[in-house]
DNA sequence: CCGGTCACCTGAGTGC
DNA sequence: TGCACTCAGGTGACCG
């Protein structure tokens, strides 16, 4: 479900309800979504304090005491709310981390696709390693992003939902950027020239961060801690529009299948660069 | 290296 | 109401 903004939404409010406190008891009703096994997570994170947590791609990371990390990837429906623990586990609600006074952090997750790790420091260095995971599109240059382009013959669209390229966008983020930039989502990435390619990349973070700033997209399921969604969604100019009127040319928006996702286009605004016409049209 | 399909799950929306 | 079918913000395995 969530992306760079939503997750960065969430890493934000982590911050402020969790960082220096201690944490008291660590419940697991679903097992499996533990993937370092329930009984070591518990035992790693117990009676650990918050020093920071920090957004890795689509990764939350909390920094604990005594060189401890708790890593957690929402996937698709993965939430944290703020509440407190009464002996009664409310729906899709699968592990609790209790602090002080009460206090507790719900991982709910409706899909069960998302997961936690409990892991020592080198086992933090290692997992960062595996999961090979890029750049941050806040920490690259224009031309650095060019220069990532330059050499991947897929289309546009799978290159940017690659974490390992650069990680944080997701469906909605995508659609949105090639959109405002332009591009054919099928356009191979090589053949997008430099100036293109530089106005994808500012089209980029300039949707990224003004979706920060209205606290991510909610269509379905995505709420902040507080259980409140996002506002962004208001905002969308092309994703969920498919058969309505693009904004800028008033022309009919598409919507095709490409790296195996739903994908929101128009075709006038995003003129096919490279694509092969599909015979018969 | 590249793309397509399925799998992991539970639900919401739609049309009959 | 009920049923069948599609789709969903992510990703990893597998196949050609």
């Amino acid at each position: 479900m969530p992306e760079l903004p939503e997750v960065e939404t969430i890493v934000r409010d982590l911050r402020r309800l969790v960082v220096g406190r201690r944490i008291e008891t660590v419940r697991v009703r679903l097992n499996k979504l533990v993937r370092t096994g329930p009984r070591r997570l518990v035992r790693l994170v117990t009676g650990a304090e918050v020093l920071a947590v920090k957004r890795r791609g689509k990764f939350i990371v909390f920094s604990l005491s005594a060189e401890r990390y708790l890593i957690v990837h929402l996937k698709m429906t993965g939430q944290f709310l703020w509440g407190e623990f009464q002996g009664v586990w409310p729906d899709h609600v699968h592990v609790i981390t209790e602090f002080e006074n009460g206090q507790a952090l719900l991982y709910r997750d409706m899909r069960q696709f998302g997961y936690l790790l409990g892991l020592e420091a080198r086992e933090y260095a290692e997992w960062l390693k595996s999961e090979e995971i890029g750049p941050d599109p806040f920490q690259l240059t224009p031309a650095e992003f060019a220069g990532l382009l330059r050499f991947k013959k897929g289309r546009i669209k799978a290159v940017l939902l690659d974490q390992r390229v650069i990680s944080g966008l997701g469906n909605i983020y995508c659609d949105e950027a090639l959109f405002a930039a332009g591009v054919h989502p099928l356009c191979p990435a090589h053949l997008i020239e430099e100036a293109l390619a530089r106005r994808l990349h500012e089209q980029i973070l300039n949707i990224l961060k003004e979706a920060i700033r209205c606290r991510g997209s909610t269509t379905r399921n995505y709420v902040g801690l507080a259980g409140v969604g996002g506002e962004y969604q208001n905002r969308h100019r092309i994703y969920g529009r498919s058969g309505e009127t693009c904004l800028v040319c008033g022309g009919r928006i598409s919507r095709i299948t490409a790296a195996g996702r739903g994908t929101h286009f128009c075709p006038v605004c995003q003129p096919p660069v490279g694509v092969s016409d599909p015979p018969g049209s």
